[in-house]
DNA sequence: TAACCTAGAGAACATGCGTTCTCTGCGCAG
DNA sequence: CTGCGCAGAGAACGCATGTTCTCTAGGTTA
């Protein structure tokens, strides 16, 4: 009896379009409601609170980053080449038609400063994202301070991009991220 | 009579502490009254709404931003170390102790899908900040695609810092910034 | 077939919030 | 000194929202 799970992720799908495409306390639990089908009633047999739904939708949206970029990884072979796909993960997405930011830096703007859980689960987004380029800027040969500052890039481009609208962002990116690799590799 | 203007004066600045520190919709008028002393009755003749407010308290962040970024340029000579005064003006924001974030972003991705005027304040300084840094840019003999990656930096820099709670943000993108003007202008 | 039980729908509740309204008290003119 | 007008404080209003409660319908067992 997995029906539990599937309404469950039908609820988490519905609630990450609609507080990802507007903020969350935009977004009324009738709305979600309604947009699932799902009745209040079942709603809070699934999960404890909208603040418990909004954990699983980062925790959904945590998976679906660290599988987008170990896929654009996997399409190339060199350790510098896996770094500058990550750039290339973010044209993709920037291009989408539904872009507006990455949304743990949204969610953590809107709630970060009153719910402690949005906060720490921004925080290990973007630690465990750290720790991906670190990894291969090691395995590249290049030394620390390296991964740091393509990780800033990374998140500088989806600001960028989310607030002009443009997918320009991660062009720069891209190519900023290749001169510092070049630099970090050269010496 | 322009005990008007301090009043409003007053009144932005501690909505813009409260809304920069626990978020715009956390923040009730009733707080805004209780922490300025201006009663609800005066705060609506002195503005027509409460998302009034909100965009006189980002006109006001805009030219804090921009009068911050331009005296740090000041201390220095060249176009280049002014470009990298950007990051020493970010680090000494960073590690002032309420850092959380670029108050435009956060109000962008709390607000910009269901305010347009938030959105737009965003872009407008977001453009401003761009055409600062292509215009010193310029001037240091740099090709046009140096700005939008040290733009990148700075914002990737911001949110960085913000969730990670640390400045170090700040000295990785002034090194990057290094890096990426040196070969800027080394071809 | 009948009694019981479970699950679900959505009405209802309590609270909180942006905005408005009323009443008080002070200053000034006559 | 008295009556008038105005600014301001904060109580009140109406609405929206997260959460809970009740009532119904369908299924299952004896």
């Amino acid at each position: 009896m997995d029906e539990r799970r599937d309404a469950q992720e039908a609820a988490i799908d519905a609630a990450d379009r609609l507080f990802y495409a507007r903020g969350i306390q935009a977004v009324t639990m009738d709305e979600l409601r309604s947009e699932t089908g799902i009745s209040l009633k079942k709603l809070y047999s699934l999960f404890d609170s909208k603040e418990a739904i909004l954990l699983a939708v980062l925790d959904r949206r945590h998976d679906l980053w660290t599988s987008g970029i170990a896929r654009a990884a996997d399409a190339v072979s060199t350790p510098a080449d896996k770094l500058l796909s990550i750039y290339d993960f973010l044209h993709d997405w920037f291009t989408d038609g539904n872009y507006r930011g990455c949304g743990f830096i949204n969610a953590f703007g809107e709630l970060g400063a009153t719910v402690p859980a949005v906060a720490l689960a921004a925080r290990e987004q973007k630690e465990s994202f750290q720790r991906y380029v670190a990894d291969l800027a090691e395995q590249a040969g290049a030394p620390a301070s390296l991964a740091p500052q393509l990780a800033i890039l990374a998140e500088g481009a989806q600001t960028t991009a989310a607030i002009s609208g443009s997918a320009d962002a991660a062009r720069s990116a891209r190519e900023a991220a290749e001169i510092l690799i070049d630099a970090a590799l050269r010496r």
